[in-house]
DNA sequence: GATGAATGTGAGATCGATCTCACATCGCAA
DNA sequence: TTGCGATGTGAGATCGATCTCACATTCATC
């Protein structure tokens, strides 16, 4: 009720001038008085005037606001990015619009189909689909920024921010291999989504540096929920000569193995080694902890936030992809099997 | 590159009508021609029209954005119901921005201020003070929609969703005093936040209804993170005369305690009860399992939606304010204490 | 056949900020 | 004194969608 319109022409009408002179004084370009600019201020100051950010943004063609599709903003790992994204664009007067895709490609198309009639200035987006990709190919090549985060899209050119997936496996398998486990689970998701991709690459790849040969009955798959893990976890361990070890690779995963093993009765390390990707705060409060394989999720966030600020600042440079190292954390779940 | 700007001038021109010809027949109002209409819409979808948003906001004074300012995104709490309400936006082709105040007033005024020359339709919003709320007053007072969640304003006429703190917290502390417990700690939050403030109160009026006393030795404050949590707890039971049992006010202050409590060798439930306020996955993860009171998390953002968006359809009717009842989820971090 | 209602369409204004261009005015140099 | 650059300022166009009006038609009714 109270001041609901103060716009530009009301200042300029207050300080006796036209608009234009108006707008001068307050953005700071052109020819303008000193003791015009000055009532002007004073003008705008007074009755509280705050440019409107809409009707800038049918002239310049952009709106303040980044768009943010990570797969769930419910996984801690995006929520910490979501964060952290904020956190730098509000250095830069711009706003986070935070759309999640739910690791549906039909989705994510259709929000990048709806927010580009919103004149969002530029994407940080975690694709659902490594070759579906023909929506994010179009935004790029009409010129909207775009950062990649956690997943990469193969013939995108575009900056990206992901972490070493298929070493941090590579790592995880290892230290289980080092620790005298050659009879290794894998609990996966479906192949669909880039990382989970990268990391059965990693497992593989470490079993055959290790001479040990791939058993696919040592593989489980299911979809990526605490639930479906449980299930997944249950069906591997009840097939006889069953594994030393599994490796986990993503939370909700390892969370689900805690449960489906637990609900087994099978104790870890005692019956089971476990080492998990990505780390979750429960990982400390088990007994025993969880080791696992950390990435740096500190870094992801600002460094795909100041990339994509660089892109709108009009930057024009090569794409840049960045891929951080991850990190084994060594905790209680694995435990070394009697040498042969 | 490529179709960059289709408008609507371009569609009337290809149908070859004018402007308003071609929005009222994209809009359907008014009258039009039905051989015209057609020869509109075919054109629009030929050429991939699609309405800028942005010029239909400056018209209308109303782009299709809410705001959530949440304490933290990362809480899980707050993410489950940003995820909640986005779902229920999407259906009303409504965007989802997220602004946290971080549990900052002065950072709650801000964004408010700087969203607001976003012409953003509503706001829902969980207030940081439950007394320094000029700035909310302010934006209700201009007409703006705004939901409260987790807390509410005394003064302020506007729909809240909310769940009953004071009686979670008295039912906890209830059960403890059932089983036997009478010196009952309890870690809680600043008191600036209002649902801290209530929980207290409800630990407070469990105790006062059974004949026990207050003692301000068993109550311990730290700030609302794990680790603050963690010192505060050991604060309280390096006290001689220690508590048998303790009530924390949120999970991440559970959490924390749960830590502290380890770090001191005292096990859960044998020298310590414990119950907590906030479910959250890990309770079921720790051994013993966390006794807790659980809010009905997945009713709230849904909630909060529906009354945002009745109010952006303009129903005008008295604020409603609903208050949700928790539900005591019993586990096995209490112990019966050997009767008197 | 005339009158008025129903139907269809376009020109132009509007939302608010910004930018271009034209027009002043002043000072200084030729 | 004339002229030209530097300095200030305002009128009006622009961004894209929508709405109000005015102006045509067509059709039905007396």
């Amino acid at each position: 009720m109270t001041q609901k319109g103060i716009t530009l022409k009301d200042v300029a009408a207050a300080a006796n001038v036209s608009r234009a002179t108006a707008a001068r004084a307050l953005n700071s370009y052109g020819y303008v008085g000193d003791e015009t600019a000055l009532r002007v201020l004073e003008a705008a100051e007074r009755l509280g005037y705050r440019a409107n950010l809409v009707a800038q943004a049918l002239r310049s063609g952009q709106l303040p606001i980044v768009g943010f599709v990570p797969g769930d903003i419910q996984n801690p790992f995006f929520a910490r990015i979501a964060h952290d994204i904020e956190v730098e664009l509000r250095k830069h007067r711009h706003n986070l619009l935070i759309a999640s895709s739910e690791e549906n490609v039909e989705q994510e198309k259709q929000l990048l189909e709806s927010l580009r009639s919103l004149s969002i200035r530029g994407f940080i987006l975690a694709p659902t689909s490594a070759t579906d990709s023909q929506h994010i190919v179009q935004l790029v090549s009409e010129g909207t920024p775009v950062v990649l985060i956690d997943r990469v899209v193969q013939e995108l050119q575009c900056d990206s921010v992901v972490v070493d997936n298929e070493g941090g496996a590579r790592e995880a398998v290892d230290f289980l291999v080092s620790n005298g486990h050659e009879r290794i689970g894998l609990l996966r998701d479906e192949s669909r989504i880039f990382t989970a991709q990268e990391r059965l690459a990693g497992y593989q790849n470490s079993l055959q540096s290790h001479g040990i040969g791939l058993d696919e009955s040592l593989v489980s798959v299911s979809r990526s929920t605490v639930e479906h893990a449980v299930d997944a976890t249950i069906r591997l361990f009840s097939r006889r000569n069953r594994p030393t070890a599994l490796f986990t690779v993503d939370s909700l995963m390892t969370q689900g193995a805690l449960l489906g093993l637990r609900s087994m009765g099978l104790s870890i390390p005692n019956d089971v080694s476990l080492v998990g990707f990505d780390d979750f705060n429960l990982a400390t409060f088990t007994d025993p902890q969880i080791t696992v394989v950390a990435q740096p999720i500190s870094e992801i966030g600002p460094l795909a936030a100041k990339f994509l600020l660089e892109r709108l600042a009009g930057k024009k440079i090569a794409p840049r992809h960045i891929r951080f190292p991850t990190r084994l954390i060594v905790r209680g779940s694995v435990a070394q099997l009697p040498g042969r």
